[in-house]
DNA sequence: CAGGTAAGTAACCGCAAGGGTACATACATC
DNA sequence: GATGTATGTACCCTTGCGGTTACTTACCTG
């Protein structure tokens, strides 16, 4: 998961994943969309790519992108744990609420 | 949430999170339970400090650090979307299964 | 107020990450 | 097989981050 989070990290990538989260694209798509030059994009990528979370297509000299979002299904099984702690503090915040209802009536 | 994915991308801020999960600690504590020496450590809260994902409380020259996992929220729900496409992935998975299965009987 | 403890900051070093340019590789076409 | 296009890699440079030691700040206690 460490991989996956670090990849995360980067804004660039993230902005991968979205452009990826809807359709499949070209390396030379996806430089396109960002503000670096492509080279630095192919690094993007190579990172991407060894954290699991984009699959390659080779169609004659394109490499063409596509989403694996199964890797971030680690990030979410981490973050579940905390997930039930934040619930129960909004299910607290909202007793609390209910009660402060109940007090002023 | 670019913050709040810096400071996750990081081993040993991880580890903090693991532990004040469990229990409220001062910065001394958890400079224990890590391989680094104080100051470092310190840098570490800060960074989770700034990124909102821990509190703190002042009990004499102690600073006491405790979880504020509500700053998680921001990726979970990021993620969220893509859950959605890793459920329908799966689900079609499960559908193939269950097509094998019945092909073979 | 002197001494001790806890935490954070400053200055410094080393390394790894990220960007760019230039080059190499793969494939398609003429 | 020469040319053009799409991509990735090598190299260099700069920046940022993490770690350490040394110092500062805050607070408690005798």
């Amino acid at each position: 998961m460490d991989a996956v989070l670090h990849a995360l990290a980067d804004e660039s990538r993230r902005t991968v994943l979205e452009i990826l989260r809807h359709h499949p694209a070209s390396a030379g798509e996806l430089a396109e969309a960002l503000p670096i030059a492509r080279p630095g994009v192919s690094r993007h990528l190579r990172v991407l790519r060894e954290a699991g979370l984009v699959d390659v297509r080779h169609d004659a000299q394109r490499r063409i992108y596509s989403l694996r979002p199964e890797a971030l299904i680690g990030v979410d099984e981490w973050l579940a744990d905390y997930r039930a702690l934040w619930q129960h503090r909004l299910d607290a915040l909202h007793t609390e609420i209910a009660r402060g209802k109940k007090a002023r009536t």
